[in-house]
DNA sequence: AAAAAATCTTGACACTCGTCAAGATTCGCG
DNA sequence: CGCGAATCTTGACGAGTGTCAAGATTTTTT
């Protein structure tokens, strides 16, 4: 991926192979953070668990938390369009509804240690301002993804949605992080009762038939 | 330690001066840890910010996670009844509606540093285990809590509600976080709106008339 | 192939952290 | 008062941190 159509023919442009050992760190940066979490993950730690040693870390990036709100920036990228395939293929306002909750649950399944992550940041940026402006972007792509989700499901409903996005956001995110714990403590049945509640919580969020 | 709450009568139990100072520690403690939050709040700056010395902490807690778990359940004690005016007071569906949006509204401008130690105490729990018992307590509390306002307010409709207190507790847990960010991020409005969304969501949560 | 630029490793620095122990201080009771 | 127990302070320790610089190594250019 990623080699842009430089103006020069060279096969690789010489300095997207930084933006490329950037995105080979936050990879394992990821990896490292969504274990041990922001606190508790340190440089060297991070570089352990990657190929490059720890003093490589300032060659690419000036700060630890440069290297952290870059790592934010990449997943971000990464996962926001999670639910698109829901929003496309959906045929019915039922249908939609169990694949978004067939589709968060497999995300807590298959994701827990970034989402985990994400709300320690989230958190984190309540404590440290120079996290703020990114945690805030990203919340804003979230909002934007539960939006289009919502919107086609009541656009496949023939109505329209009774609730603000930020509203349903909210809502969702609430319930998602409740399960997202749950999770991760071991609870039974959280993963099921997260699917059933979100697929009887959709229909309550449209509007009543004109 | 040890030494038994004796059924003397005197005007102060000599055990319970180590309770009185430990609760003392822990609200200093609480003070400190909802200004730079769990990771960044040391041992050291909490003693600065209290009257003691920071070696007095291990005379009256083993660990400092056991400081912090300590002051999390002392802060819970103190906060899980915040809602209870709401509850007591309200005369109509409405009125509480109101009201409760008007305790979240406040909860916010009052609390607002002990509210994000939560939330960072909730996600560190998400990688810490030591820290899980505790927070599922009071998670659970919290869901007590809000059940009891929603039960309150179907009640004053003559209605069951619909939906269970896990959802609603999560729902409303995550459109509260919301506006704790943005109200911590300066955004104008969160107030407004946070009110607005609840008084408008409420309705939503009661079952149809029979 | 040699020189220059880039990338990476290593080791050290100053600092902060939790923890603890030894001694100073205060308190309670005879 | 005086003595013993409780309480608190002080200072130190080892481990871990982010940061950085100097040199080794690799890659690119001439």
């Amino acid at each position: 991926m990623t080699q842009v159509a430089a103006p020069k023919a060279s096969r690789r442009t010489p300095a997207d192979k930084h933006d490329e050992r950037r995105k080979a760190l936050a990879e394992s940066a990821l990896r490292t953070l969504g274990e041990l979490g922001y606190a508790r993950a340190s440089l060297r730690e991070i570089a352990n668990n990657s190929e490059f040693s720890h003093g490589v870390v300032h060659y690419y990036f000036n700060d630890k938390l440069e290297l952290i709100v870059y790592c934010v920036r990449y997943y971000k990228q990464r996962c926001v369009h999670r639910y698109d395939g829901v929003v496309a293929e959906a045929t019915s306002p039922e249908d939609l509804a169990e694949r978004f909750g067939d589709k968060l649950v497999e995300t807590i399944v298959e994701e827990a240690p970034m989402h985990r992550l994400w709300y320690d940041l989230r958190s984190q940026s309540m404590f440290e301002e120079s996290l703020r402006e990114a945690v805030t972007q990203i919340d804003q792509s979230l909002e934007d993804m539960i939006a289009r989700v919502l919107g086609r499901y009541a656009e496949l409903a023939g109505v329209e949605p009774a609730i603000a996005s930020p509203v349903a956001y909210g809502m969702f995110d609430g319930i998602f992080q409740q399960a997202l714990l749950g999770y991760l403590n071991g609870r039974d049945g959280v993963l099921e009762d997260l699917r059933a509640r979100v697929v009887e919580l959709m229909p309550m969020l449209l509007a009543p038939r004109a």
